[in-house]
DNA sequence: ATTTTAGTTGAGAATGAGTCGCAATTAAAA
DNA sequence: TTTTAATTGCGACTCATTCTCAACTAAAAT
């Protein structure tokens, strides 16, 4: 059965890289909510539940899922980085409200053909997109 | 007639605040060319064309542009913000060459089009959006 | 099971983009 | 002109991220 866990393990396999406790725990916690996260709170979650584990260490160890294609920067917001785990969970893209900060994730399958359809005119091989919207959000307009 | 210069000037007034020397080579450059740019080059091409400008003034002017509709940020590409000017040229998106760094503008009304429905579908009112689609040029597939 | 090897960790120093405080300067209103 | 309030450049500062390095440890080799 392919994993999480699996996937992160062959990854380091491949690189010749150590599956330590610390990097299990990252891959843990990133995974135990469906939250966007930036660093600052992954380290808090983890100091949380008594995982002391450094924020170079955090650092270095978010680059290795996200090449092992487990989470990836799903956007910026004021500056601060903001991840989500993918593994397991369909592609989208987000609406992000400037007012109060909420989160709208949304997946518009014309859209992901029509932005193929771009590609291909352009000869284009794509390995990512990002499509952020920025504005109000349905709470927000009434006392925008 | 509207001018750049015209809605930077009545910007600035609306602020309460002055056009000065700096300022107004800043947005001059700006115009000069129709690259996208960063800071530290806008900072080097002032220097080329004679004008000290200080990094401050340089970092403090961008902003006010930008609340002009004069420019925006473009998109970010190895941590550097990218910016282009806006007045004069219709909105598009942007393909990115992760090997080549080469940029490729497109519009596509259909997109744009289903974007607007989705906001509308959230109760989301919109004030911008980016898509960018990061992965190989046409030139770069063959020695990726 | 023990040894060996090479990668890993945490702490703090270093870096670098961007911001800020301030004294001297200046645009522009009066 | 004079006066007022904003502006500038400089260097100090902040804060996120990266780096250095000595002590440590996962995992391969024996
Ligand atoms: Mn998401
Ligand atoms: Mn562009
Ligand atoms: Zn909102
Ligand atoms: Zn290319």
């Amino acid at each position: 059965m392919i994993t999480k866990e699996s996937i992160f393990e062959s990854h380091l396999k491949t690189k010749g890289l150590k599956l330590t406790p610390q990097r299990k725990a990252i891959l843990e916690e990133v995974f135990a909510s469906h939250e966007h996260f930036d660093i600052e709170e992954l380290f808090a979650n983890l100091r949380n539940k008594g995982k002391r584990i450094s924020r170079a260490t955090i650092y270095r160890t978010l680059p290795l899922l996200v090449e092992s294609n487990l989470i990836k920067e799903a956007f910026r917001y004021q500056d601060k980085v903001s991840y989500e785990h993918i593994f397991g969970h369909g592609h989208h893209d987000h609406l992000l409200c400037i007012k109060c900060g909420r989160i709208i994730e949304f997946m518009d399958e014309k859209i992901e053909e029509l932005q193929e359809a771009v590609c291909k005119k352009y000869g284009f091989k794509p390995t990512e997109h990002r499509l952020g919207i920025k504005g109000y959000c349905k709470k927000c307009i009434s006392h925008e």
